[in-house]
DNA sequence: CGTCTATTTGAATGTACTCAAAAGCGGTGG
DNA sequence: CCACCGCTTTTGAGTACATTCAAATAGACG
């Protein structure tokens, strides 16, 4: 059930078997319909969940109901509201499933229960969140440095299957722009490339 | 000499007089004057640093020669290419100081001793790491939906000191506009209000 | 005081947006 | 199996926000 979970610590850090039962002890199982919510804003995130299958986004509506992306998460990667997973406070985004989707869950209480039993998490809940901080700084720059043709071709590189996966006025607000523009910007580039 | 950082690190994890001996004595100290360098793009960044005292600003650099500001850092602030620093290859950003800085430098070697003999400190970085990329994510929305006035009412409402501080062409290039557009701004604002 | 850099202002341009409508696509039920 | 409905994508026209380029003014520093 949990496989590609324990592969994705091991490959961080070393567990024994013992430290590995105990893992799996805390998570719970969660399956999501299409379309179906795993937080929304105003409530507390009360679990951060590992993808086994499927495919979810993290979004905001801003005030006059526009929705922007922040992040679509695939098999083997977290999913979350940090901050308010850990402050217990509640939630901007809302996260919802873009396909059927099958979840790892661990809740707080569980995961500082591992952090006393086992401290190696520390290190690789560090290691993960290092690497989601790097990868939003790059994001960051791209969105206040790059125009909009751009940032699309660097998303298309860069997730060529994502691309695959998900409908495009998705990948328009991700990339912060509307619909129309992205429809616009890839006929460009088809115009000009072949 | 290193009162604020170890303030800052007993707010996040506990530690007795051997431990915080330790570590001050893994710790080195950095003096830079106005425009100094503290890491370049294309060479490894070395040490993570924590301001003492100053001011420095992360920048990368298109090209077409533009900088583009991801960050600036203040006293009770860490400084440094993350990525770069833990994985050894050349970074892409350059780290400068805005005015006379003294920083507290801790290298790669001895950050991971520290973690070996002081597990802690897994915790201690991993908040700072949450926190920051938490800071991250919410500035990708703000830079992928919200218009260039609404950012800079943004930055001018968090970093009210930071703006006293730092040249207004800098404040432009980390809110991803022209000087000349965040001078308009200004002045628009200016007009409206009083 | 003079030089260099930062900020402001103006005019023309461009990129992306809004609004509106048509075309395409997929799923559902008759 | 086809027809219809809803949603996504495309296309068009007009507009707005921010940029570029150029020049003037203001400020900082030696």
């Amino acid at each position: 059930m949990y496989e590609s979970l324990l592969q994705h610590v091991s490959r961080r850090i070393r567990l024994d078997k013992a430290e590995e039962d105990f893992f799996i002890s805390v998570i719970k199982h969660q399956k999501l319909r299409k379309k179906q919510f795993f937080t929304q804003a105003g409530e507390v995130c009360k679990y951060s969940g590992y993808v086994l299958k499927g495919c979810l986004r993290t979004y905001e509506v801003d005030k006059d109901g526009n929705e922007h992306i922040l992040q679509f998460s695939i098999e083997d990667w977290w999913v979350g509201d940090l901050y308010s997973f850990f402050t217990g406070t509640p939630s901007r985004y809302f996260v919802d499933a873009l396909e059927p989707t099958e979840l790892a869950l661990i809740d707080l209480a569980s995961q500082e229960l591992l952090y006393e039993k086992v401290p190696k998490f520390e290190r690789y809940f560090r290691l993960l969140v290092q690497n989601a901080f790097v990868a939003s700084q790059r994001r960051v720059v791209s969105a206040i440095s790059k125009p909009a043709e751009e940032r699309y071709l660097e998303f298309h590189k860069r997730y060529p299957t994502l691309e695959q996966r998900i409908p495009q006025h998705q990948i328009a607000s991700y990339l912060g722009i509307t619909p129309e523009s992205l429809s616009r910007i890839r006929k460009q580039l088809s115009n000009r490339k072949p």
